[in-house]
DNA sequence: ACCATATCGATATTATGTTATCGATATGGG
DNA sequence: CCCATATCGATAACATAATATCGATATGGT
C-alpha cells in the first residue's frame, strides 16, 4: 500500500471540501470555485486537491468532482466505518453519543462505559457498561478509537486503561494533557484551549 | 495600553500552563520543569513564558510562581468575567450550559436561545428564550461572545443575527465554516475536522 | 571563595505551512 | 482556425512556528 501522508492542516480542510463537493452538482469542480466558496487561498486548495487526488485536474475545467469525493472520502476512511466507544457518559458524552451525524464521518459508536453504571443500562440503542469491565470488553471489539468524556481527574488512567486494551487513536474532551507513548495519536478537544483564543480577543 | 500579542499555538499552550502552575507548590517554575510535565520542548516554553512574563526569568531560579499565575490569567481575561450566550439549546447546547468548568476561565453563559423555546423557560438558573428575541437581548446584555450549537443549516443565519446584535467573538460547534467580516472572530469546532485526523491515522 | 551547573535570554537553524509567480495546456468564442 | 483565458502543475518566495545552540548569570556545594 503507497501510505501518502497529509498535513493536519489539510485533513482538516478536506471534510469542508468534501461538504461542498457534495452539493455542487457540475461535472467538475476548480479549485478557484472552492477558494472562494470558503475563502480561503487558491493556490492552497489546489494544492490540497492535487495531493488527495489520484488523477490530475484539467486546464481550463478542474476536477472531475465525482472522482474527487470518492478520493477524499477514501483519505477519511468514510465509507469503511470505524467502531468507537465513548467512556463518560455524562451531559458531553451524552450529547456526543446522540449525535447522529457521527455516521456521515465513517463513525460508528457502539459502547459506552461510565462509573455511575452498575449494571449495564441502555442509551437508545447504545449499551454502557460499568467502567471495571472496559478492557475486556474493548479487547473483544477490537476498537481502535475511543472519546474521552471524563473529568480531568479521572482522565489519564482511563486513557493508561484504553491504550491497555488496545485503543489506537483517543479523542479527548477532558480539560488536560494524556501522556502517551508515541504510537498513540491523541487528539485534545481542550475547551479551554479553544476560549483562550477567543478571550484574549475580547481583551483588546 | 500596550497591546502585545500572542501566537494562536501560544494562546493554546497557556490553559495547560496555568493549570501546572496552580498545582506547583514552589516559589519558582523553570521553564525544564514545565516543559517534561507536558512533554513540550523545553525552548518553547520558555518562549512562550517570557512572551507572558511580565518580569524576566532568573538563572538557575525560572520563574516566580505566583507572578506568572497572575501574568497568564491576565492574558487569557481569567478574573475579568465574560458574559456569553449559547444558540442553540439541544443535546451538545444543554451540556455545554451545564458545564461548570467555564466559570473557572473567566466565562459565563447567562442566557441560551431555541427555536423550538416559544415562552421564556429555564434551563437550571439560565433562561431560555425563543430565536426570535436574540437580536434586542444580546443588546441589551451587551454581549461579546456567543457559542453556536445549532444544526449546519441554521448556523449561518444565526451568525449574522449575532454579527448584527454586536457580538464580536463565535465559538462554532456546528460542522460548517462561517462566514463572517475580519473584525469579527470565528472558532470552529468542527467535530469532522477532528474526526479526520484521526480517523485518517487509523487508515494506516 | 570558587567552581560546577541549572537556567536564562538571544540568536540561528530547521521545519512546516501559506501565498505568489510562471509557463503549459486545453477549451470556447470570434 | 487562431487567439484569449481559465485552470492546471511546479517552483519559488514568504511567514510562522519549533528546535538547537551558545554565552551570560546567579545559586548551591565544596
Amino acid at each position: 500500500m503507497e501510505s501518502r501522508s497529509f498535513s493536519i492542516q489539510t485533513l482538516q480542510r478536506l471534510p469542508y471540501y468534501l461538504d461542498y463537493l457534495r452539493k455542487v452538482e457540475t461535472e467538475n469542480v476548480s479549485s478557484t470555485a472552492v477558494a472562494s466558496e470558503f475563502g480561503l487561498n487558491e493556490v492552497q486548495v489546489r494544492k490540497d486537491l492535487a495531493s488527495v487526488s489520484l488523477q490530475a485536474g484539467q486546464p481550463r475545467k478542474g476536477f472531475a468532482t465525482l472522482a474527487l469525493i470518492r478520493d477524499i472520502e477514501d483519505v477519511l476512511g468514510y465509507g469503511h466505518v470505524d467502531e468507537a466507544v465513548i467512556v463518560g457518559v455524562g451531559h458531553l458524552g451524552t450529547a456526543l453519543a446522540n449525535y447522529s451525524g457521527f455516521e456521515n464521518y465513517g463513525l460508528k459508536i457502539v459502547a459506552g462505559f461510565d462509573k455511575r453504571v452498575k449494571h449495564e443500562e441502555w442509551l437508545n440503542d447504545m449499551p454502557i457498561f460499568p467502567v471495571d469491565r472496559m478492557i475486556p470488553i474493548i479487547r473483544r471489539l477490537k476498537i481502535r478509537l475511543a472519546i474521552i468524556t471524563v473529568d480531568a481527574a479521572n482522565a489519564q488512567s482511563v486513557c493508561d486503561q484504553l491504550v491497555e486494551a488496545g485503543t489506537e487513536a483517543i479523542w479527548n474532551f477532558a480539560p488536560l494533557k494524556l501522556r502517551v507513548s508515541d504510537d498513540i495519536i491523541v487528539h485534545n478537544e481542550n475547551m479551554a484551549c479553544s476560549l483562550a483564543v477567543l478571550s484574549n480577543h475580547l481583551r483588546k
